[in-house]
DNA sequence: CGCTCGGTTGACAACCGTCAAAGCGTGTGG
DNA sequence: CCACACGCTTTGACGGTTGTCAACCGAGCG
């Protein structure tokens, strides 16, 4: 387990981003880092929580009947999650890079909370809307595109995500994550790279920090 | 157009199905028959409706920079349709049957209607769910299997979704409209049928009428 | 009849997954 | 301190699947 971060510099960091939507319930929060890999709830868990990410990034996994796992979304800083039932298929959240740090809410205060505020109640339906949104964007990457296309349309998306778009990402992610992100095979997440690289479309730094030079809209 | 159908029938067909969520509020809802392919709203549209689905099916496309088309979502019988922005993205929703039959209810008495009453509210809500929770299978789908795996898998959420498990399956929509779905080419998919019925896994009656004889587990 | 549209089949090239191997960074133990 | 192992990343070679192009069939329609 990574050192934890002192529970006032968690309040502090979300404050900073000003977007405490949860303000109000953060009495009765809990915060808890992970090391990568580490399961935040699966479907064996009574999910009456609520959760927000507050440094690295999660990732929301299904799990086939044949053992093999699939990423079906990635939840960075600031994101809320804790949505529930898939239809049948075993699923869990785990954290994808080390050291992330996870803010955990009451599911019952957070209701209670959305129905005495109606803000708070359409924010909890906005979250909800932007997984839909997310889900939509991701098909079209999955969709008729090449490799080099969908490795391109994941940076975009981890640019827009994380900090603004076309700034210097903050990979927090691992290749074989992003493999399973975008159902490619890891090598083919590699030689994508190098491809954009060797296109001058990004700049590397180390491994996971990457600039974007030239942004094709996604096709 | 198609010929109308008598509105007494909608509800007879809305309350036959068992699941009238929405019923205090039809004096206010609209009945109205597309031809396939036509428009029931789009990003342009202030969208103050809900939809639902009596007859055929709806499909929810988005529309990239390039003029291409993706199809996020089909809606069948029984579904409520109308979540909304796309984040920056054209969105269509257009009748993908002839002759599909849309129920529109004014947002804002539906919203009012789950405000007063909180199994209302949390069907809403589970609306949205379910968007999410489609979008995820599909994601498996879209994943790492093969053509004849992803047009199995489809032929096995649309028999689950129209009627039951295994029964005869009147798809409702054409092979370019599953090739957009399933990220696949019209050629593949034709390729993929005639493979599943030589190996007597399906069996058709006419162009779109099948059978599932034999359904694997979606690996 | 000719036209269009949806569906089907064939041939071929390109792309991607699989297998294999090697580089690199970190941590562990001798 | 060094050797070693392990995980993550990268590159190469090869075969299979799929997209593209092309052609054809059948149904509906003016």
């Amino acid at each position: 387990m990574s050192q934890e971060l002192p529970q006032s510099q968690v309040w502090a960091l979300i404050r900073f981003r000003g977007d405490d939507l949860l303000g109000p319930i953060k009495a009765t929060a809990a915060i808890h880092t992970y090391h990568c890999g580490e399961q935040i709830y699966g479907t064996d868990d009574i999910r009456n929580d609520w959760y927000r990410v507050v440094i690295g990034a999660a990732r929301n996994c299904l799990l086939l009947p044949d053992g093999r796992r699939r990423i079906v979304d990635f939840f960075l800083a600031g994101d809320f999650f804790g949505l529930g039932a898939e239809n049948g298929l075993h699923l869990t959240v785990e954290a994808a890079s080390d050291g992330a740090v996870v803010v955990r809410y009451p599911r019952r205060q957070v209701e209670a909370l959305a129905d005495s505020n109606p803000l708070i109640g359409r924010g909890v339906r906005e979250v909800a809307l932007q997984a839909v949104s997310r889900s939509h964007s991701r098909m079209l990457i999955l969709g008729r595109v090449t490799a080099i296309e969908k490795v391109m349309s994941f940076l975009a998306e981890m640019a827009q995500r994380s900090s603004g778009p076309d700034a210097m990402i903050d990979l927090q992610v691992s290749r074989y994550d992003i493999a399973d992100y975008l159902a490619l095979s890891v090598e083919t997440v590699c030689r994508a790279l190098t491809q954009l690289q060797y296109r001058h479309r990004i700049a590397m730094h180390g491994k996971r920090r990457i600039k974007i030079i030239r942004n094709l809209q996604l096709r």
